[in-house]
DNA sequence: TAAAAAGGTCACGAGGTCAG
DNA sequence: CTGACCTCGTGACCTTTTTA
């Protein structure tokens, strides 16, 4: 009967036959010559070409035309495409008995069907690609594993049969670049008449080769981010809904991520510096060992991670080929990339502790990008941060209370000279406390007995006047005006809004958002929150001073000193409260304009209006930098390291100094934060939570749940800023940019 | 150029077209007829079949012969399989011009219905849907074999035709979920006119709704229930994961649904009585209006109710057929059903308002399924509850505080007798009240004074003696010992353990329950979701007495008794301590017949072991009995109706009663609960997840917040039975059910 | 009688195994 | 770790059964 049916065969030849592999993979051919014309079967066994029953075709001399005859079964289930190329078919018109045999006999002499990776001879159609048991089960291997190769030779090695077993690497990446994934595989019977996707996916992996799964360069890929973001800000004509989530998700990820590798952070277990996973606890500096990012870390892991490339969508659930890459590709990984990021730069070392703020400045004016400069309000704070030149040193500003100084004094003032009120805000101040004069220094029991007044909470409300722009408090309490970013927040900051109140307004919509956000993502989400959470990480670590190495180095030299007896003893110091102050202020302007710069490297801020933009930094910013200062507590010890991570001081000595209850508060802070030990990575997420999202409660268990303190000291904050600002009302001894940061007060 | 590329044009054409049809999807076809010769551009729109380049073929006049002449560019891209025929090839050798409005001419014609499991090409219509091959040859394997597979992507794995075979739990839900079965399946051939609807939606609908794979009837769903019920269970080895998730992610539904409907129920304006929606309010009885059920209600709404029926599965975001259905339908409908269940019992009805508790009995009794006899404990309350058969009216039963009288006097005992206690305990009392003597009559100031000693916090530590079996409380303070249920509780009711300690401990699994929870539902649950809901509802309203409704009406009468004069001044009656106290246990026993009848009724309930059903009920019960009675309760005009729905009560006379500063936590409880204005529906899955989970703190928003109130008075009643108890040992004055259901001590 | 779906069949590929 | 070999689920095709 089968013989019955293969009446005739036919078969087409390509003048290149190159071309005509690379199109249909391996052909399995039969091919009998009778009466001088080719007479043969031709079956693919990748579904590219496959003629399984009869068809007779005679061909001409000049071999471009052909003769089919068809016989009573024409069961045609493939064709062959060969662009470029003139396609012949041979015929013949006399029937022949297909032997299996035969079929066997020419396997291979004509066209043995190939390993796509490797070019040995295939086994079959795994994972969507002609490949040989070897390469087959070495992809599975890497996919159900993770694998952590690594490639020695410029990850340019050939892989043939020979070589295939030399690098792991390239054998994978190979894999991948013709096109291999799970994904890709079809199982059951290979279907006769191909209805089904053997053009789209043979077309998709031939084309798709260009753009292959592995990331070609750092640019590219940022470019990709921002198409992606693009795409989804013009879709949605908002950037809330979609990247709001994508953040969430990308921290969700990394929390359950984190609470599997860590297990039950619930534990109320103190512990002192650094919020990180215990593997960065082994002191490797600089090894760009994937530990340092955490989360991304965790993205490498074989299963669920999210983890997804962006060229590779397909590929989502196997081992990520950027990550295998990034890991081992140097200065273009987006690890080294932040180490790279701490290296060359100067004031970050944590080997030059002194000169830090001195020389950070002019390198975070340069990341400020001076493309924007048409933009007036970002440009104002760039503008300021450029005019910031803090004296190095502790003592670099002060400012005198006099009465007769009504201009600001810059940090270049003059030397230590205690600060002084105008006239006019005197009365103020005398009537918080009734001790202070005009003239008369600001003692540190004054500034002390001050700021314990300004956090009592019946004082809390008659300062707490409106610190936010009043035309926006009207529109939900949002700090963002524009229509677009306004749905992104609600929190008011400092907001006269009572707390039960606030609470219970955010928390319905943290709800509805928390709903979103637990929808599984989609593929191209997946991708999307991978990319977000790299530029996070990234954006954190390269603006981020206290990151969890640099406090423990900074700590190993602190331990070093001491020993040494070099160091004074912090509570023989006379404390100079205008100087505590002055420092105080004076330590976070840098870190300020990291947190800035760290807000303006979040995917998709850029896109939001400038003016809320600026809301939004306004209003988070000093969240995320309480949320680093926590790395520079040891709830453990009670010691706070000042922002430069020279000097440790004990919670005691802090709560006496001016300012103390203010600053005991962060102690509380890092009390709940802390424990969670989160890697720096996820500060880096969590921080980009503060900035973009507009309500955390209750959303990612404890983690979120230390937000509502945030908000508390944040009010406590804004309070004490407006008293200060009350008192000095022509801002003396507010540096410029923390003036113009924390003001919330837009006009 | 195109010209020049496609210079010549094939066709293939079956004998049978229709077949061609069916392998090939859509096809969109140019044909120009030339010298006779058919010359067509073949194209399909889903890629089976495509030739985008050019071939000539001609054919000869048997059209069993094709001459092909091969462009310089050949690109067949697929080929089409016409089996059981004979193709014909039809060529031309003239170039032709293909127009694109051609080939979109014949675009739409053809629909190829897809796979409603994955999305691949569907086959026809298997097992009730339409289905690929793959899908329908799974769901086969399935259900012949029986499979036992299991997801470790947390039940959500989409299902792609490039997805389908790597989760098949999620496939065989996704099969499930959209309905297939093998008693949907239709053999024979399809009636015409289902063939004829225009579009496939409207076909859908056709097709789906005659022959439903899931029958319609109230008995067969539950039976499916159960079965869905009883995989689960069997699946997981515990109800926990899924049922509990079910509760309350049909809580979850509905509570939104309800804040969609009601706006913010934060805000906390008061209300009087009935917790519901304002459209209940409109006084219509039984009129068999969706609204008495609220959720269900809700889930009619066009959207994302989440509601969906397993025999239209498709439609799960339209107007919900089965929905739908029952509102038409009648007696099968569970609205229907409530009312029924109201209007047939007697006593039930809100006209017998004095018979009610005598009556009640009886029907209750019957509720308890004889057929489980044999389970001992179970049957031990029924048997109780049987037994109890208190008077009509108030002053049914009495106790004499009698040093001689040391047998329980059950509610049938002697008439006007105060109460007495056994002589070993009358220390107790002595040392609590130096007042109280043996045999002396139990007075209100006396009853007061101790309920006032029993809820004082430092009363409380001493007399709260565990209530809980210590062989339980030591595994985790479960109440449930068995090793399946005793994950599902934790909160020990009246366990000394420390508030704080408590809830943090809560919280932790709260949390992650939550997490799943917030899953959103598949496909499968969904459709569980949406029958426990049912289920649930139904249950409620058959043994819920203070229903919006019943309080509606009985308020109404009491108007008209008021405004006629026939109604005594509650504030002239002589308060008799002990009938107040027995009235007050007795009025309840009824109650708790009704909520442990609903109980049983929650799906999955019976699963559990009986010890665990015992303890669930020990431990909930009271609670949905206080959940119920904030009914009764009118924040605004702080007045409480008796159980009876007969007298009401202002607060400040409720305050002054024996035992009221327990009562008046009801008040407090209402304050929170009310505001919240749930619906019946809402009521009962509230209630079912006071009874099977585990903890809810922090769940629900404000709906959920509101049970620590619920815990706190739950052990405030503990410690008052426990007091109680220690005064009389022998159970005098307590209703034997009441004792027996409240008692936390099993031994 | 033919359409249509259930059920059977078996070519296939994923994944596991284990000697090398 | 590799890859030849094995098992088993898959699904395209086929046969059988049911129904219009």
């Amino acid at each position: 009967m089968e013989s019955e049916m293969f009446t005739d065969r036919f078969l087409f030849v390509s003048r290149y036959p190159e071309s005509v592999m690379d199109c249909n993979g391996g052909l399995d051919m039969t091919t009998t010559t009778q009466d001088g014309a080719q007479q043969v079967m031709i079956q693919t066994q990748d579904d590219h070409l496959v003629v399984s029953s009869a068809a007779a075709m005679t061909v001409g001399e000049d071999m471009s035309t052909a003769h089919i005859t068809a016989g009573t079964d024409l069961v045609v289930s493939s064709v062959i495409t060969v662009p470029n190329s003139t396609a012949v078919l041979t015929m013949a018109s006399n029937p022949v008995n297909m032997s299996l045999t035969g079929v066997s006999a020419l396997k291979g002499s004509i066209k043995a069907p190939t390993c796509k990776v490797c070019g040995d001879e295939s086994s079959g159609f795994h994972y969507g690609v002609d490949s040989c048991e070897g390469c087959k089960g070495f992809f599975r291997r890497c996919i159900t594993q993770g694998m952590t190769h690594k490639c020695s030779n410029e990850e340019k090695c050939e892989i043939t049969p020979f070589t295939r077993n030399s690098c792991q690497y390239c054998r994978l990446k190979k894999c991948f670049a013709v096109g291999m994934s799970r994904e890709a595989s079809r199982l059951g019977r290979r279907p006769k008449r191909l209805k089904d996707s053997a053009g789209p996916e043979a077309r998709q992996h031939t084309t798709n080769l260009p753009i292959a799964p592995y990331p070609t360069s750092p640019q590219e890929l940022q470019k990709l981010k921002m198409a992606e973001l693009q795409k989804i800000v013009q879709q949605n004509g908002t950037i809330k809904a979609d990247l709001m989530q994508v953040f969430l998700q990308a921290a969700q990820v990394s929390f359950r991520e984190h609470q599997r590798n860590h297990g039950n952070t619930n534990t109320n277990n103190q512990q002192g510096f650094g919020t990180h996973s215990h593997a960065e606890n082994s002191g490797v500096k600089n090894s760009g060992e994937i530990n340092n990012v955490g989360i991304v870390a965790n993205n490498g892991d074989k299963a669920e991670s999210g983890y997804s490339s962006l060229s590779s969508p397909a590929s989502s659930k196997s081992h990520s080929p950027l990550n295998s890459e990034n890991a081992q590709s140097g200065n273009d990984s987006v690890f080294h990339n932040h180490l790279h990021s701490m290296e060359s730069k100067p004031n970050l070392s944590v080997d030059n502790m002194v000169n830090f703020s001195a020389n950070l400045t002019p390198s975070a004016s340069a990341v400020l990008n001076p493309s924007e400069s048409r933009d007036s309000i970002m440009d104002e704070i760039e503008q300021i941060a450029l005019k910031i030149k803090p004296e190095p040193g502790l003592n670099s500003s002060h400012c005198v209370m006099d009465s007769a100084s009504g201009t600001s004094c810059d940090s270049k003032s003059e030397g230590d000279s205690a600060p002084t009120l105008p006239p006019e805000m005197m009365h103020v101040v005398s009537t918080m406390m009734p001790g202070i004069q005009p003239g008369m220094e600001l003692t540190a029991e004054a500034l002390s007995e001050m700021t314990e007044k300004m956090f009592d909470p019946k004082v809390m409300d008659q300062f707490s006047f409106s610190p936010i722009d009043p035309k926006i408090e009207s529109e939900s309490n949002s700090p963002c005006s524009s229509s677009m970013a306004k749905s992104i927040m609600y929190g008011g900051g400092a907001a006269p809004m009572e707390d039960d109140e606030l609470d219970s307004y955010l928390v319905i919509d943290a709800q509805k958002i928390l709903e979103d956000v637990r929808q599984p993502p989609s593929e191209v989400r997946r991708t999307l929150i991978d990319q977000v959470t790299e530029s996070v990480v990234e954006a954190h670590f390269s603006t981020c001073n206290p990151t969890y190495q640099n406090v423990a180095e900074a700590n190993e030299r602190f331990q070093e000193k001491m020993e040494k007896g070099e160091l004074p003893d912090f509570s023989k110091l006379t404390i100079n409260p205008n100087m505590v102050w002055q420092q105080f202020t004076t330590a976070m302007v840098p870190e300020i304009t990291l947190v800035v710069k760290f807000c303006k490297q979040i995917p998709g801020f850029s896109e939001i209006e400038q003016e809320d933009q600026i809301n939004l930094i306004k209003q988070g910013s000093f969240e995320v930098l309480l949320c680093r200062f926590c790395n520079l507590i040891d709830i453990r010890k009670e010691e706070l390291f000042d922002p430069n991570m020279k000097i440790k001081c004990p919670r005691n000595v802090v709560k006496e100094m001016p300012m103390g209850s203010f600053l005991d508060e962060f102690f509380a802070v890092a009390e709940k934060f802390n424990p969670l030990k989160l890697t720096d990575g996820e500060i880096g997420l969590f921080s980009s939570a503060l900035i973009i999202c507009p309500d955390y409660d209750n959303i990612f268990m404890k983690t979120i749940n230390t937000i509502p303190e945030f908000r508390r000291i944040n009010k406590k904050h804004q309070v004490a800023l407006n008293s200060m600002k009350m008192m000095m009302p022509n801002n003396i001894g507010f540096p410029p940019l923390h003036q113009e940061v924390y003001d919330h007060e837009t006009n």
